[in-house]
DNA sequence: ACTCGGTGTCTCGCATACGAGACGGCGTAC
DNA sequence: GTACGCCGTCTCGTATGCGAGACACCGAGT
């Protein structure tokens, strides 16, 4: 929480945001100038940062740009994890708050992969297992996440514009998708009954990344009989509240980019 | 050149290489001592990391692992071109010192991929453009970056084993294209003579990242009738000199990793 | 030749970023 | 309960990292 300081951090992480920021390597006076840095230091950073390969120094165009090292460094951000590690804390809270099993889960292509799940202590067993692939447009958590992408989108994500259906419910095809999607994105989360399992409900709210675009959803199931109405709208701002929650554990804390 | 000092931005990216190396969060005290870096300064800069979201924090485990920031860093290499910038006057150079004309390619599936070019003065218009796509196999550029993979990576790329062929010429099979393949790695550089083109001769190198992996080769294009012997001899040296000096700029200064 | 504007390097004195250390909280062992 | 270990926060004096500024270089313009 408590804001620190130290300059020469922040300085350094300015200095990699703007370079990442311009597709062109950009001369040292820039790098100066956009992050306020005086000359010398600037000159001082910059050779540290090349020293380790986060920037590149392109000599003939008198320019800086990212190096290598950034490259490999990012790339081991997908390998811990993240959202399981963040999910999972608040996946239990979620399981705590409403009694019913609680997932997390991500897009692949047109299908839905569970990643993470924490059991209902009350009614366990209930669908899914971490590694399941189930068709997207079939499920609350699969539908949370395409109805915050665009129709364009969603159609170049569906060569064939026939879909799937388990249990003689759901959208017939990409157009009847799209209806429903729509109305998930005004209500702000998705819910599907029976289109999985018969006499299973799911509700699903969508993790809005920080460029804006869905990186996950988490969802919760129960048997549909036994929560209706109020019960339900009531487990929805729960499960809402979740992915806000857990979105806002991603970003960063502070809102400049 | 010149060594610089920045303790916290050294210390920056202490802390972000030690977190990409470990593929799971660390709590504080192990970012502390593996850095050397005293306590209270770890938090320090912990925290500056966390705003801005080059790092998670994982309260439930107590574990600090990278952030997202990182992630979209790093995903702005790519788009800055390193390749070209930091090959284009070494191609330069090459074309001037050997006066062929000479060629960046990286490998894409079984395909090489012209990235750029620096056109002989004497002999214009050999082959290739840039943005051109040719069998790996049969070029000197795409034998270099093979030779440089191991005999399994190489089957594994190979689905079907028997490889077209252009001219008459040139491995008919993969156990043919290994067998070349092996001899171009001892000898350091690919040597191709019309199996790209009837009467051209090809000499390319590998450029090999700091990983390892060959990033892309560099290689020169001549009429094979007019360079014979010694000549391609110190020709081949040049081309592997380039072909090292990229990998030189494109990797970190210095040796620690 | 001479200036001008832009790079990149290097030094050294002084403002200030850092770190010792104290504090509070939380879990675990006994 | 009590003691211990680890986590994260915060303060404040002082060792030291940083930045003004001088220097060298280079290419372009006149």
């Amino acid at each position: 929480m408590s804001s620190s300081f130290v300059k020469s951090a922040e300085r350094t992480l300015d200095v990699l945001h703007l370079l990442a920021s311009r597709l062109r390597p950009v001369p040292a006076s820039v790098v100066a100038q956009e992050c306020g840095i005086p000359r010398s230091s600037t000159y001082h950073l910059l050779n540290v940062l090349h020293e380790r390969g986060w920037v590149n120094h392109y000599e003939a165009e008198h320019a800086w740009g990212l190096g290598v090292t950034a490259f490999e460094t990012g790339s081991a951000y997908l390998r811990s994890e993240p959202l399981q590690r963040a999910g999972r804390p608040l996946l239990a809270a979620l399981t705590e708050h409403t009694g019913d099993t609680a997932h997390l889960a991500i897009l692949e292509g047109t299908d839905v992969l569970y990643i993470d799940k924490e059991e209902s202590r009350t009614a366990p067993r209930l669908v899914t297992e971490i590694g399941v692939r189930l068709p997207a447009h079939l499920t609350a958590v699969g539908r949370a996440i395409l109805s915050r992408l665009s129709p364009a989108q969603v159609r170049a994500l569906y060569a064939r514009p026939v879909l799937v259906r388990r249990t003689g419910r759901g959208p017939r095809n990409v157009h009847e998708l799209l209806g429903e999607l729509a109305a998930v994105a005004t209500r702000g989360y998705a819910v599907e009954e029976g289109t999985t399992t018969v006499g299973i409900c799911c509700i699903a709210a969508p993790v809005i990344g920080h460029d804006g675009l869905p990186a996950a959803s988490v969802g919760i199931t129960f048997v549909a009989a036994q929560r209706q109405g109020d019960q339900r709208d009531d487990a929805a701002v729960k499960v809402v509240e979740t992915a806000n929650r857990l979105a806002g554990a991603l970003g960063p804390r502070r809102l400049t980019g």
